[in-house]
DNA sequence: CAGTGGTCTAGACCACCAC
DNA sequence: TGGTGGTCTAGACCACTGC
């Protein structure tokens, strides 16, 4: 139920119910969700506050409001984005196939006073034989916002399972520039190929719900990546 | 101003205005925009309108608001997500450019017993003393959706604006993939450049808001142009 | 401290959809 | 016709920023 006493603001807490009754499936794909009017009397909150979550929520892809009918689940199915922001460990699991992530580097580093975690992982998808990596990650986790995250291990558990669980923190946006390399020696190493084979790189921040930067991060897809968009105009 | 008997809402017109205002610079890059109290005195409307116009601006990247300071414009340079699909033409005149597109190759082409008009452009920008090329652009276009098309010509108007005025197509939905490529020769010759350096290149399909598919594109990304996204998770 | 944006209430009227 | 979402009003109180 919802909490006033809270600090988090009604809406949000209301578009985390609404979204977790999507993501069970409790609210089914294609089907409508209760009405506005419905709600209101559900959580005891004015018809303003339910539409800034249903707002937040469709601006997020999983809902849609059609005028007249009703308020309409749409998960649309894994346009696999840029995984490392929609999770990549659940994205993997999704394609029942296991995640593996190798921690290359963890430590402390201080810019603009600032203090980070940064955290660089190798990371792929486990074969029968052998291990298909697929990504190298640097994420730059500012220590103000997540206290004592460098104690967790991040080959053991996911970096958005402990925001998610143990910071209260869900990533939500991300802005990202693309840029074309070329590997250097120690990408080529990684990947395991030798040709001068041009790679793409993302690079950018990520904001959780209330528009706080939680993390900065370079993402270098491997040759066997392949990087889909959906935009909407 | 505002006009309360236009079917356009309050707020829509007002975003319309303050995006103006940016745009042609008079709000000014980094610098505040007038209070929410000041605006609902210029246009005699209550905040919650204002609040909803600025909150769309702020999706649209134009606008940032910061607690306790105010509403900054935020013209984020080149953030143009995938320009061909929100436009090309329009785009590059927001930013007060000349666009400039050169038709390389226009012809009716039979792929899958379907007639398609194949047409390559190459597309930039005017500048004092030169132009600076940025994509070059293959579009397919379905002749049965776009009966006569091909008597146009798209160095004088843009593609999109012929869709739409002529044909009532609005492009609303591309899903891409997005690929790095070295350039070939031809490339590296319309973009003036000779080392073997990495491109961009999306490819994929473009949809109108009934879901039909309405273009085939490939465009590769110049090395003038920084490759920006943004996505929600 | 005054001014800003952030959240929320309790209404109102309208346009659209299905029956 | 009744229910849905779309728009809008006129307030209230709070938290953050800068002086």
């Amino acid at each position: 139920m919802l909490n006033r006493n809270d600090s988090v603001p009604l809406y949000v807490q209301l578009q985390n119910m609404i979204r977790d009754n999507i993501l069970s499936g409790r609210y089914k794909q294609g089907e409508t969700i209760p009405s506005e009017t419905q709600m209101m009397n559900m959580y005891d909150v004015t018809r303003t506050t339910i539409r800034k979550a249903i707002s937040n929520l469709v601006n997020e892809g999983l809902l849609m409001q059609i005028h007249g009918k009703g308020t309409l689940v749409c998960l649309r199915e894994m346009k696999q984005n840029i995984w490392n922001f929609s999770g990549f460990t659940d994205s993997i699991r999704k394609k029942n196939e296991t995640p593996v992530s190798h921690v290359l580097e963890k430590q402390i580093v201080v810019e603009n006073k600032t203090r980070f975690l940064k955290l660089v992982r190798l990371r792929g998808m486990k074969r029968e034989t052998n291990t298909l990596w697929l990504t190298i990650d640097t994420s730059y986790i500012p220590l103000s916002l997540f206290p004592g995250i460098d104690r967790y291990d991040f080959a053991e558990q996911s970096l958005y399972n402990v925001m998610n669980r143990q910071y209260n923190k869900i990533p939500q946006k991300a802005t990202l520039g693309i840029y074309p390399i070329i590997g250097d020696s120690r990408t080529k190493q990684l990947f395991g190929y030798e040709a001068d084979i041009p790679l793409i790189m993302a690079k950018g921040e990520v904001f959780d719900e209330k528009g706080v930067e939680t993390e900065k991060v370079e993402v270098i897809y491997g040759p066997n990546v392949e990087f889909k968009v959906a935009t909407y105009v």
